[in-house]
DNA sequence: CATGGGATTGACT
DNA sequence: GTCAATCCCATGC
């Protein structure tokens, strides 16, 4: 079982709080194969990234400021930022309270649910739906308003239903970035068809 | 108060 | 391959 995973009455369990509680780059490994919950629909993510208030790729890098603060809070509370004016990219914050850090939650494998994916996407294939961090935001409706809420409620990550190889893990240098673009923070399942391409 | 940049995407040459 | 779209907010004057 993986860390922090707390049982609900009425089945299946849900990442708790130890989970996030972990250096970020251990989560954002771990977070690999795990599943995201929003309104019914689900998927199962094969693509992060870490981001660490150390390093100045990390919005945290500036110190704590409106828009960081939720990064600097409780483990397991949901991060979402506006980017290029257009899209929201879903993060999951990490380490102790007053740490600035998350994971970038970059690719799902869509599970349930993927024919209201698709009316928010415009009638994509499965492969296409989640394969990138904007992307899988639109496909969930996931919004701005989510930011700083606690993860566990509406929108909710449960630890993988069944084990996989960990090899299949695999690491590269993050994407999309124009600083400390060399760090290899980015974990995805290798060969899996619903990774973010460029 | 004005400016500039960005953890992206999709359309176009 | 190039490039515009479009919003939030940090920074600087």
């Amino acid at each position: 079982m993986s860390a922090g995973a707390a049982t609900l009455a009425g089945g299946g369990a849900v990442l708790g709080r130890d989970f996030y509680a972990r250096p970020v780059l251990e989560v954002a490994r771990g977070l690999i194969g795990c599943i995201v919950e929003y309104e019914g629909a689900s998927g199962k993510i094969v693509e992060t990234e870490a981001y660490h208030e150390s390093e100045p790729a990390c919005h945290a890098f500036v110190g704590v400021t409106k828009r960081t603060q939720t990064l600097f809070a409780e483990p397991g509370t949901a991060y979402v930022y506006r980017s290029y004016g257009i899209h929201a990219l879903l993060n999951a914050v990490c380490e102790p309270v007053g740490v600035g850090a998350a994971v970038l939650i970059r690719a799902l494998e869509p599970l349930a649910g993927i024919e209201a994916m698709q009316t928010r996407r415009g009638g994509l294939s499965a492969e296409q739906l989640c394969s990138g961090p904007g992307k899988l935001t639109q496909a969930l409706g996931i919004g701005l308003n989510l930011s700083g809420a606690k993860l566990g409620g509406t929108l909710r990550l449960r630890p993988p239903r069944n084990p996989y190889n960990p090899d299949l893990v695999v690491t590269g240098p993050r994407v999309g970035i124009t600083k400390a673009p060399h760090n290899p923070w980015r974990f995805y399942l290798r060969d899996n068809p619903h990774v973010s391409r460029r």
